[in-house]
RNA sequence: GGGCGAUUAGCUCAGCUGGAAGAGCGCCACGUUCACACCGUGGAGGUCGGGAGAUCGAGACUCCCAUCGCCCACCA
């Protein structure tokens, strides 16, 4: 490192630093990652690329902060830093917002109209009625709006101080990323790990997709329990005898297939292998036995229909029961009734919502005697897609698979055993990972029947009568990648055969947005497409991200890593908490109390803001604070004063090397609590532990501002004493070069502002501080520091400035801290004004203060 | 129902391998000291959620309980 003479500012400020140093980092590529480098010589991090389509709150600053203070750890410890930035752009979040911004809805079966417009830029009013849009049309608006979104973005973190290399980012929608989809996918499609399959799927109605098992959560939801008879068809029976049922959903009586109780259900156990007649529809069904069956729901003996909800699934395939399907994509009920059903009792049903069907039918049932008594209300989870309004229903489909264990035990298992072989902070983020893992129940769903996402690289031949041949699959090159089927055309026919029987078609649908975010460590480091970088950082150190989505992004960047790589992406997992209310409850937007990131670093200077952040243990959910805040502030304006006020007495006159010059034993022992606060933060920070490291930077940094300087800076100034001053000044400037590194990963600004008042080189590359290894006596310069603190005591109960003079001291101490009390004779007569000061035996360390008579005024 | 985490000063939280209860904020009082009023000095304030156990010794270790939060689970 170049030491300058120091050129300080007569006034030091925070305001307006973070441009200045954003822009000079900028210029002087202060964070450029240039591969070729060695693997080990490389600290890699698979950046969470942020939903450019949602908003900026705090909790981006606050997660992406604790990464950037590690990358900053990591860089100045001698790393070449590998922090790239990745745009999730693609999916159904940028759809729903363009539609929202632009007023506008896709329909693929509109033309394309060139240099359209939409009608609003922004807020389109609410009774608006979105404009119906051709396919590309729809996905020009979505790049238009994607890259207004990033540079927003961009333009926060920029602020924010992430030490990002802006030269390595990527988006889940660019060229980068759909060739990396494709390509792994095909892959998958080779080694047998990706299908697909005609099966009941949970579906949204109102996006008209199909959903992931990771994407639903429970809602609990009002529903009511329908008491309904089942006539039995042995003794034709709908009296008294006849087999009662409980449901919540009347709706899908015309979709009953079976009636099922437990085996070892006593009150059943007459009627399994007979049959029952459904109400109203007259369609007879088995009553069969299964151990899900649970005997204390309801009436003990449940409906099964094709579907109510994914135990119906089960029971459908394990039982090998016939299908009756009643409910359409659009979540109405079919025209036409499935088999056997009564026509004339279904058709009133023909196309209303599952809602309208409910109260029909229950009226239906009603008017015929067979709803016995009222429907008993109850609260009961119900399964949604996380984005979506109404509950998910199951309709059958073909959809794209990629297995994740999920039917595999074999490989569940070597899933959870990557688990093992990443360090997760904090550690017991791992249970969730295997608590997920273990709870599969199927394989991963990829295929969305949406627009705006990676095409799924497939097309079909399709036979004599145009139907597609979905097993005899026409795959591209890996060379042609990215493709589109809907425009591309497989090799062998021409665009003129498309949807022509003896023709081919294009697979429709797009991928899941983790399927392509499950790269993101392949993407960004440059898999296949710069084998240099790639070996230079794959697989990375660090995956950071927030603990909700282990499920998905993080549990789908391992299994795609194990299938092409059979090893784990990185090698340490950190996962960042919540943001909380003041109150403790999860920030949201409903409750109006989401506060601007901008806001706040205007407000309190950036530095203050991520000190907010930094404060926080890894993994723990936190409060919003102002307070922290304000305290963040404070310190970053105090490491200013005190790097001022510690470079204005200069460098030492004596031009020796710091172990020759620190030559007064109160300022070896200074130095020795530096090194093991050195110590204890370069551990904390090798353990991901940024909160640590600034908990202890911190705690010293004030003890050595209120403390140590008071107690020599009058000798520092002490022209009489050169020797005593320099080594004053040496152990002073040797401490304030190391406070200045060790907050340089967590106030990056202020750190750097005040190291260029006597560095050429900006301190983010710079070395990490290391020990001094002076061997001085930690313990030394505590009873001194305790003496002052007794002075200091005395003045304040009497109630003077601590300037006031003192006549004499007695100090009384146990022999054994008398050395150290002697050493540090002469600066506490200076910091505490003390004519005279006398240390003599005493049990305990206590002090005798006579202030001096006040000067007459 | 299963799993995980939390419970320490009014508030937000440290207290990592067991050895005399800590910090900041807030509050009170005092002080404009030649780096800092975005300041300094001092003070008050806690039977560490409850119970039991092992230990010379527990906020920390073991077990049980309570409360709160999160994740997961099969919607009759």
């Amino acid at each position: 490192m170049t030491t300058t003479a120091a050129n300080v500012p007569d006034k030091p400020s925070l305001d307006g630093i973070e441009a200045r140093w954003a822009a000079q980092w900028d210029a002087d590529g202060t964070y450029r990652f240039e591969s070729p480098v060695p693997r080990d010589q490389v600290f890699s991090i698979d950046t969470p690329p942020p939903t450019v389509s949602g908003s900026l709150h705090m909790g981006h600053v606050f997660s992406y902060t604790h990464t950037d203070t590690i990358a900053r750890y990591r860089r100045m410890s001698g790393k070449a830093v590998f922090y790239p930035m990745g745009w999730d752009d693609n999916g159904l979040p940028t759809e729903r917002r363009v539609q929202n911004y632009y007023g506008v809805r896709c329909d693929p079966s509109q033309p394309y109209q060139p240099g359209f417009e939409p009608p609003f830029r922004g807020d389109p009013p609410k009774k608006h009625q979105a404009i119906p849009i051709s396919r590309p049309n729809f996905l020009e608006l979505c790049d238009e709006l994607v890259e207004l979104d990033e540079q927003v973005f961009e333009d926060l973190f920029k602020r924010l101080g992430l030490s990002v290399d802006w030269n390595h980012h990527y988006a889940t929608i660019d060229e980068r990323s759909r060739r990396a989809g494709q390509r792994a996918f095909l892959r998958n499609v080779a080694r047998g790990e990706a299908y697909s399959q005609e099966a009941p799927t949970l579906w949204d109605i109102d996006f008209r997709t199909a959903v992931a098992q990771a994407e639903m959560e429970d809602r609990e939801r009002p529903a009511a329990y329908h008491k309904i008879p089942f006539e039995r068809t042995d003794t034709g029976d709908d009296g008294p005898g006849a087999i009662e049922i409980d449901t919540t959903r009347p709706e899908l009586l015309p979709a009953c297939v079976a009636l099922v109780a437990h085996p070892d259900d006593e009150r059943y156990q007459p009627y399994f292998g007979s049959t029952v007649r459904t109400p109203l529809f007259g369609v007879e069904v088995p009553v069969v036995a299964h151990e899900l069956a649970q005997p204390d729901k309801g009436t003990g003996i449940a409906m099964i229909c094709t579907f109510g909800d994914t135990t119906d699934v089960t029971w459908w395939r394990e039982l090998n029961l016939p299908m009756r399907s009643i409910i359409g994509r659009d979540g109405r009920l079919l025209p036409d009734p499935p088999g056997g059903v009564d026509p004339r009792a279904y058709a009133p049903l023909a196309g209303l919502t599952v809602k309208q069907a409910q109260r029909a039918i229950v009226e239906q049932l009603d008017e015929a005697g067979l709803l016995i008594g009222e429907p008993r209300p109850i609260e009961h989870p119900v399964k949604f897609y996380e984005r979506g309004e109404r509950p998910l229903e199951i309709v059958t489909s073909r959809q794209w698979y990629i297995r994740n264990g999920g039917r595999d035990p074999e490989l569940r298992a070597a899933l959870i055993e990557r688990g093992t072989e990443v360090t997760w902070h904090p550690a017991h983020m791992q249970h969730r990972y295997e608590n997920w893992v273990e709870g599969l129940n199927g394989d991963w769903l990829v295929s969305r029947q949406r627009f705006f996402g990676v095409p799924i690289p497939v097309w079909y031949p399709l036979d004599d009568q145009g139907e597609p041949r979905y097993d005899d699959l026409l795959l591209p090159d890996e060379s042609d990648l990215p493709i589109d089927p809907s425009t591309d055309v497989p090799a062998g026919y021409t665009e003129e055969q498309r949807g022509r029987p003896g023709g081919f078609t294009g697979d429709p649908d797009i991928f899941d947005t983790w399927a392509t975010s499950s790269l993101t460590p392949m993407i960004a480091g440059g898999w296949e497409d710069d084998p240099e970088l790639f070996a230079s950082v794959f697989p990375m150190d660090m995956r950071p991200q927030a603990h909700d989505i282990i499920r998905t992004w993080l549990f789908a960047t391992m299994t795609r890593s194990h299938h092409e790589f059979g090893r784990v992406p990185w090698t340490h997992a950190a996962l960042s908490g919540w943001i909380l209310d003041p109150d403790r409850k999860k920030m949201s937007k409903s409750k109006g109390n989401v506060v601007t990131p901008m806001d706040l670093f205007d407000q309190y200077g950036t530095d203050a803001v991520r000190y907010w952040a930094g404060s926080a243990r890894p993994g723990v959910d936190t409060a919003f604070s102002e307070d922290q805040m304000k305290v963040g502030r404070k310190l970053a304006n105090k490491l200013l004063n005190v790097s001022k006020f510690v470079l204005q007495f200069g460098e030492p006159t004596d031009g020796a090397e710091l172990a020759a010059g620190v030559t007064h034993p109160v300022d070896a022992s200074m130095l020795a609590k530096l090194d093991a606060v050195v110590t204890e933060a370069t551990s904390a920070f090798e353990a991901f532990d940024y909160a640590r490291a600034l908990e202890r930077t911190e705690a010293f940094f004030w003890w050595f501002c209120d403390d140590y300087v008071e107690l020599v800076k009058g000798r520092t100034y002490d022209a009489a004493r050169p020797d005593a001053a320099n080594s004053a000044k040496h152990a002073l400037r040797a401490a304030l070069s190391s406070l200045q590194r060790l907050f340089a990963p967590t106030l990056p600004f202020a750190a750097e502002e005040a190291w260029s008042w006597w560095h050429d080189v900006s301190i983010h590359a710079s070395p990490w501080p290391t020990v001094t290894g002076l061997g001085g006596d930690v313990t030394l310069v505590d009873p001194a520091i305790e003496a002052l603190r007794l002075v200091r005591r005395a003045k304040t109960e009497a109630k003077v400035s601590q300037r006031a003079e003192v006549a004499t001291v007695t100090v009384h101490a146990p022999a054994e801290l008398h050395p150290a009390l002697d050493a540090a004779c002469a600066d506490l007569v200076d910091a505490g004004s003390i004519r005279e000061l006398t240390v003599v035996e005493g049990g305990s360390l206590s002090t005798d203060v006579l202030l001096a008579e006040p000067s007459a005024p």
